[in-house]
DNA sequence: TGTATAATATGAACAACGTTCAGGAGGTGA
DNA sequence: TCACCTCCTGAACGTTGTTCATATTATACA
């Protein structure tokens, strides 16, 4: 990752084989890495077990990657762009609502069913956050970042729609407020184990109840109209 | 921390002394360890560097914690229970709305400004929430556990009152929701700082404001007559 | 074909970490 | 005085991420 070829006019066909060659033992390192990190959490994910699981030496790995940092990072990174080719999918201009509904849907399932992707992505050891955004100057953006920019565009397509009451004209308070629920709700499943909250008497629901009484209350919220679902 | 008096049939003076010298060492190492975890995060806290701090060798330190981990969980667990009891001080039983209102400000403001310790509390290394369950047997509750327990407590008054709108009759599933949209807007302040959200072209707005607005829709979303605020 | 060059992989080492342990120092109670 | 107990330390162990000189290999060029 991140090194530019200089010289090269045309790159030989050798040179294309080694290219390709290098991209698989990436591959290979990722993949690796990212099935220790999401079974067992970050601290896991050690360079000597990496360095093991691919039959080389530990030191072998820093051809590739700058550090275990910047490997775990791209890892995140490509993951989090895929997730945001799967969100972008189903988005037209037909109806911002029924959209902000099917996002959310598909973002909360991800979320869940990857607890350590999803709690890097917010909680990452606050050193890393400053190395990483010097290294790749803001782009692409993160995956929560992406998520509350399309929130965005589509409360102020919604809202120039005159669908929301009139006491929520600006876009960013409405997005916000959606993001934080969302995140919210996929927090609440990560964080809390179902015995967590038997133990404190409360009834358990299943996740898409919660997601779906979050909807309800923001549908109720927000809309100036309540269509009859 | 965590030891029990065996035979003690009544303690001596020095007895005494030394129970306190050992209670104030406690503390010592607890502030010196939170100062670099509130300022640094979780990975800045080194049991060397707390050692020369109080001017003591690394191994001292292992009198008095089991060893890190439970350091860190100790000063975790004991300011949560400060802001327990900050929260609960002004839960009477008159107006259940208004308390939620009340405490969920008070929650917020405690997150926003406790960012490590917020981090720390939703997402420990997956390998300490056993451990930890395991020595404290599920008490005391962990502080994202009692704000759900009391919000519980507060949205069961306010159903049997007949406050809210019918389709919201279980308890659990309100509290819950409230629960994410509240860890929801602290999130989004921890996580994402503004200028990220202004990298993405959103108008910023404060902390309060993005606050206010998920109050407000809830409220619009849950209560059966919203009244004039 | 032979040779310089560049890429690649390695073993050994380093510093820092958490943690353990035998043993010294010193006060306490009898 | 003596035995005991608590406190504290230095040294060591194993593991971590990381570096570096060196060896190996493959390529490009004469």
């Amino acid at each position: 990752m991140d090194q530019v070829q200089e010289k090269s006019q045309s790159p030989t066909v050798s040179e294309l084989r080694r290219e390709r060659e290098r991209a698989e033992m990436i591959d290979r390192i990722m993949d690796i890495a990212r099935e220790m990190f999401v079974r067992d959490g970050y601290e896991a994910v050690t360079l000597r077990k990496i360095a093991e699981a691919i039959e080389y030496s530990p030191a072998a790995i820093y051809q590739y990657f700058r550090d275990k940092q910047s490997l775990v990072m791209a890892i995140i990174r490509k993951d989090s762009l895929e997730v945001r080719n799967y969100l972008s999918e189903f988005l037209t201009l037909e109806n911002p609502v029924q959209q902000l509904v099917e996002l959310a849907r598909r973002y909360a399932d991800w979320g869940v069913t990857h607890p350590n992707h999803y709690r890097l992505m917010f909680m990452p050891p606050p050193a890393w956050v400053e190395q990483d955004r010097e290294l790749h100057e803001r782009t692409p953006i993160s995956l929560d970042q992406h998520l509350l920019s399309v929130l965005n565009f589509l409360v102020t397509d919604a809202i120039r729609r005159g669908l929301l009451k009139e006491k929520h004209s600006e876009p960013a308070l409405v997005a916000g407020t959606l993001w934080a629920g969302l995140n919210g709700v996929i927090l609440l499943e990560i964080a809390m184990k179902a015995e967590d909250r038997a133990l404190i008497g409360m009834a358990d629901a299943p996740f898409a109840a919660r997601y779906d009484t979050l909807a309800e209350v923001f549908l109720d919220g927000f809309l100036r109209d309540r269509p009859v679902s």
